[in-house]
DNA sequence: AGGCATTACGCTGGACGTAAAAATT
DNA sequence: AATTTTTACGTCCAGCGTAATGCCT
C-alpha cells in the first residue's frame, strides 16, 4: 500500500527533475527525498528509477507511475474535500430565495429554531432557485411563485421612493407604466425584483450600486427614484416618500420550500 | 493528506462494526485500532464517529467516508497494479499464435535474440490473436493469413496419423471428404487446427484431451486416428505412420507481426 | 463475567537532519 | 567551485503492544 506523502513527491519529481528541487519544494532535506523515492520503488516492486553516480532520472515506468500517482493523489484529495463538504453540509441550513426580504425574515428564525446550525442564505434568479432546489443544494428555497410542495410564506409590496418635491411625489398611487421611463438607482442583489423592473420598465435606466453604503449615500445624495418595500427596514430614508405601486405584479406573494 | 493503510481500517470498520474485529483482522491491538481511527478523524478533520463510554459507531458522515474511502483504496491497488502490469510488459515478450507450432519456432528465437525478456507465448483463436494485437495486449501476432504488415513465416502441413493396419493407412494420400466420418483423438489447445477440423470434418466426433502425457498414451492404446503436423515433434508416434492430407487447407502459411 | 473502547506507559523502529563522500559539470 | 545523489550516523518521535481502567450487557 503506498504512502501518498511519498507519492508526492514522486510526481513533484516527475515535474521537477531533481531530487533537490523537490527537497527545497517540500522543504525537506535531500536525503529524505533520497529514502522516500527508494520506498516508494520498494512500495511498487518494480524499478522506476535509472540510477547514475550522481544523477537519478526516472525510467519509462517511472514516468507512468508518477502520472497514475498524480492521479491517484487528486482523488485523494477529492475524497476529503467530499467527506469535509459532507460535514458541512450537516451543519448548515442553506436557504436560496429569488429576493432578500424572505432572508430577513427566515435566517433569524431557523438560527432560533437550529442553534446549532449555521444558517447560510443567497439571493439568485428565480430558475436558479429552482434548479439549486432540484439539485438537493439547498435546504430551503423561496420562490415569487407556488410550486408542488411549497407553502404562502409572506407577502412583500414594492414602492417607489421619490424625494417630496419630486415629480412623482404629487401622485397617491404609482403603476410601472407611470414610471417607466424614469431613471433609477438600483441596489443589486435584489434577485427576482431586479428581472421584473427591468421587464416592466423597458424605457428606464438603472444605475446599479453593489455597496450598501454607497447606495445609501446615492439615494440621498441625488434627487433619482429608487425602489423600497414594506420589508426593507434599510430603504426608509429620511426625507424621501414611499409611494405604493398599484401593479399586481408589484405585490409578491412568496412561497416557502423546506425539506 | 490522509494515510491508505488507516483508510483500510476505517473501511474494515464499517464492515465490522467494532473496533475489536478490525484489530483481529489486521492482527494488530485495539489500542492501535482505536489511534488509527482517532487519526483518520483528524485527517479529515470532522467528526466521523459516535462514541459512547464503550461503544463506538460511525455517523452519517462517518459512513459515507468510509464509501469514499474504500473507493480510493480501489484506485491505490489499481495503481499499484497498472505499474507493476507496465514493468512486466516491459520484461516479457508475449506472443499469440493461432496455433502451437509457431510458438515452438518462435520461442526458442526470441529467448535467444532477447536474453533479458521473459518471452510468453500463447494459443488462441484466430479472432482472439488479431483483437489481442490490436489492443497492444501482444507483441507478436502468429495468424495463419495475410494481414496488412505481416510477413510469411512457416508453412506447417497437416498429416494424419493412423496404425499400419488401420483402414486409411492403405492410401498414399488423403483429403478431409475421405477422413470425414472417422472419430479422431485431438489435442486441446491446437487453435485454429481445432476450428479447421470440425469445419471440414463435420460428420466426425473428436475425443479432446488437454493433458499431452495422457493424448500420448490414448494414441498408443487405441487405434483411432489423429493429427500430426511436420513440426510436432511430440506427434511422431512410433509404431504408426503418417499421410499426407491433400487439400490445400491442410497446408497453411502462418504470417507474423511483430513490433 | 465477558466484551468493548479508551487511557497510560514503556519500548522500538522508522524517519528526519547533519555531515561527509563521491561524482559530474 | 558548485551541484547532485547517496551513505553514515545520531536523534527523536510516532506508532506499537501490554496492562489497566471504566463501562455496558
Amino acid at each position: 500500500m503506498p504512502n501518498l506523502e511519498e507519492l508526492r513527491q514522486l510526481v513533484a519529481f516527475a515535474d521537477l527533475g531533481t531530487l533537490s528541487r523537490v527537497a527545497e519544494k517540500f522543504h525537506i532535506s535531500t536525503p529524505s527525498v533520497t529514502r522516500a523515492m527508494q520506498h516508494v520503488e520498494d512500495d511498487f516492486a518494480v524499478p522506476l528509477f535509472i540510477r547514475g553516480k550522481n544523477k537519478i532520472e526516472l525510467n519509462e515506468t517511472g514516468k507512468a507511475a508518477a502520472e497514475y500517482a498524480r492521479k491517484l493523489l487528486q482523488e485523494a484529495e477529492q475524497t476529503v474535500r467530499q467527506v469535509r463538504e459532507l460535514d458541512r453540509r450537516r451543519h448548515t441550513v442553506a436557504v436560496c430565495s429569488c429576493a432578500p426580504a424572505p432572508l430577513w425574515e427566515l435566517l433569524p428564525k431557523l438560527n432560533a429554531q437550529r442553534p446549532e446550525m449555521t444558517v447560510s442564505g443567497s439571493v439568485c434568479r428565480n430558475d436558479a432557485v429552482l434548479a439549486a432546489w432540484q439539485a438537493g443544494e439547498c435546504d430551503v428555497a423561496v420562490l415569487p411563485f407556488p410550486v408542488e410542495g411549497a407553502k404562502p410564506f409572506m407577502r412583500e409590496n414594492l414602492f417607489v421612493c421619490v424625494p417630496p418635491d419630486h415629480a412623482l411625489a404629487k401622485l397617491p398611487k404609482l403603476t410601472f407604466a407611470t414610471i417607466n421611463g424614469f431613471n433609477f438607482l438600483l441596489r443589486t442583489e435584489l434577485g427576482f425584483w431586479d428581472a421584473l423592473c427591468r421587464e416592466k420598465m423597458p424605457a428606464s435606466k438603472f444605475l446599479v450600486q453593489t455597496d450598501n453604503a454607497v447606495f445609501d449615500e446615492l439615494v440621498n445624495a441625488s434627487s433619482l427614484p429608487c425602489f423600497t418595500t414594506d420589508y426593507n427596514k434599510l430603504g426608509s430614508y429620511p426625507g424621501r416618500v414611499n409611494i405604493p405601486l398599484a401593479d399586481e405584479a408589484a405585490h409578491v406573494t412568496f412561497y416557502i420550500l423546506q425539506k
